[in-house]
DNA sequence: GATATAATTTAAGCACACTTAAATTTATAA
DNA sequence: TTATAAATTTAAGTGTGCTTAAATTATATC
C-alpha cells in the first residue's frame, strides 16, 4: 500500500515552499494541521528516504527525487481536478476537497487515460497549471494579486488558491469563480480590506482573502 | 479520515459468508492474505462498533447497520468499476484493481453523480448487480457455473467472480469476457477440469477456475 | 554579547493494523 | 469417550503517525 502521509508532506512542501525551495517546519505543521512534534517525525523517514534535505532546526528541501515524486502528484491532483469538473460535472469549490480523497488511489494508468479524455489540459479547474507526463510545466499565466489591483480597474479571475476548502465555498458563495469580472472600488486604510464589484454586487473582502485571489487587468477596448 | 480496512473487512463478509450469513474468521483471513489474529483483533472492533454479531470461536454475521453499509460499499465499488470501463474505457481486467485503491476516497456525492452519468446502470463490467441508493438489488439473472455447463453446449458468459486480479488477467487473456460465447466440448474425469471453445480457439480450464465463471445457455433457435 | 522569546526537537505515550508463537477451544475420528 | 487435529484466540512485539510536555537550539532585542 502507499504511503498516504508521505504524498501529502510531499505535496505541501512543493506547494508552499519559499523562493529558495526551503519550508520551515513550523509552516507544515500549520498547513497540515498537526503538531511540530509530527512533523520532526515525518520529516526524518522522508529524509531517510531520500525524498528531503533536512538538518536539525533548519527548514527542509525537496531532493531531486523529491520533486519529481512531488510534479507527480500535483499532476495527478490536478488532473482529477480537471475530470471531476469538467467530465463530472462536479461543483467548482467541491472539487479539490473530493480529490484530496480519492487522488491516494489513483494510477498513473488512470491519470493518464483521464489526461487524454481531457485533451491534455493547461490548467485545472483553480487555475493552476498542470505538469505533463515527462513533469514539465505550461508557463504560468501572469496575473496580479486581488489585493494589489488598482481601484476602478476590471479584470479576470484567472487563478484563485486551492489552500483551503473554507475559503473555496466563500469564494464560490459570493459568485466568483474562474473568468468571472472583478473590479476594486476602493481598499480600506483601516484593515486593508477591499469592497469590489462581482456580477453588479458589491462586497467586502479581506485583504488575506483578495491575496489569494489572482487576476489579468482587461485590455481597454481601442477607441 | 475513513476507516479503510474496517471497509475491506465489511466488504469481505458481505461477499463470502455462507447461505446462513456466517463466515469464519479463517475464510476472511485467507481472503484477504492476513494472519488470523489480526482477524480477531479487528472483528472484536467491529463487534464492539456494532457492525457484526461475534462469539468467541464461531463464525461472525453483519447485523443490520453492518449490512446496510456493506451494500452501501458494493454499490460505490461496482459503480466506479462501470464508470472507468464505460467512460474511461479502462480495459475490462484491469478495473477491479483499479477500484479497490481507488474506492476508499469517493463521497457518496461522486458516487450518485456517476450512477446518473451512466444512467442508473443494473450491472457491473463482472456482471455483478447494483444496489441503487436504497440498497435495493436488481433481480440476479439466473446463470450456471460454467464448469456445471453440459457439453456441447453453446452459452454465453454474463458473470464471472472478481475475487482476485490474476484470475481476472488470465480469464481475459484467453479471450473470455462479458457476453463471450464459450462452449464446454468435455470434462476430464482425472482433474475435473474442462476443455472449451472460446472465439473457435480451444483451451483447457481447471475446475476451480470454471466455477467462478457463470453462463446463460443458448436458447435454440426455432426451426 | 547577554538574555528573552520563539521555533524546533526529544521524550514518553497512544491507537491502529498488523506479525509470530503459544495457549486454548472445538471438531473429528478411533 | 478420549486422543488428536484443526481452528481460533491470546500474548508479546513491531512500524506508523499522531499527541502533550519538557528540553534544547536559534533569533531578535537591548
Amino acid at each position: 500500500m502507499k504511503n498516504i502521509s508521505q504524498e501529502d508532506y510531499i505535496s505541501i512542501i512543493y506547494k508552499h515552499r519559499d523562493g529558495g525551495g526551503v519550508i520551515k517546519s513550523n509552516t507544515i505543521a500549520e498547513r497540515m494541521n498537526i503538531s511540530n512534534a509530527a512533523v520532526t517525525d515525518m520529516v526524518r523517514k522522508l529524509s531517510r528516504d531520500g525524498l528531503i534535505n533536512y538538518t536539525r532546526y533548519k527548514g527542509v528541501s525537496l531532493t531531486g527525487s523529491g520533486e519529481t515524486k512531488a510534479i507527480n502528484l500535483i499532476r495527478r491532483h490536478r488532473i482529477l481536478e480537471s475530470f471531476l469538473y469538467k467530465i463530472v460535472k462536479m461543483p467548482w469549490e467541491k472539487v479539490h476537497e473530493e480529490v484530496e480523497n480519492l487522488e491516494h488511489g489513483a494510477s498513473d494508468d488512470l491519470v493518464n487515460r483521464l489526461e487524454v479524455m481531457l485533451e491534455y489540459p493547461e490548467y485545472d479547474p483553480h487555475g493552476d497549471p498542470i505538469p505533463d507526463k515527462k513533469g514539465k510545466m505550461p508557463k504560468a499565466r501572469s496575473a496580479v494579486r486581488l489585493d494589489l489591483l488598482p481601484t476602478e480597474k476590471s479584470a479576470i479571475v484567472v487563478r484563485v488558491n486551492d489552500y483551503d476548502h473554507e475559503f473555496l465555498r466563500y469564494v464560490a458563495s459570493v459568485g466568483i469563480t474562474m473568468s468571472s469580472e472583478v473590479k476594486v472600488k476602493s481598499q480600506l486604510n483601516f484593515d486593508k480590506s477591499i469592497v469590489l464589484t462581482v456580477d453588479g454586487n458589491d462586497i467586502n473582502m479581506s485583504q488575506k482573502m483578495a491575496s489569494n485571489i489572482f487576476v489579468q487587468e482587461k485590455k481597454n477596448r481601442i477607441k
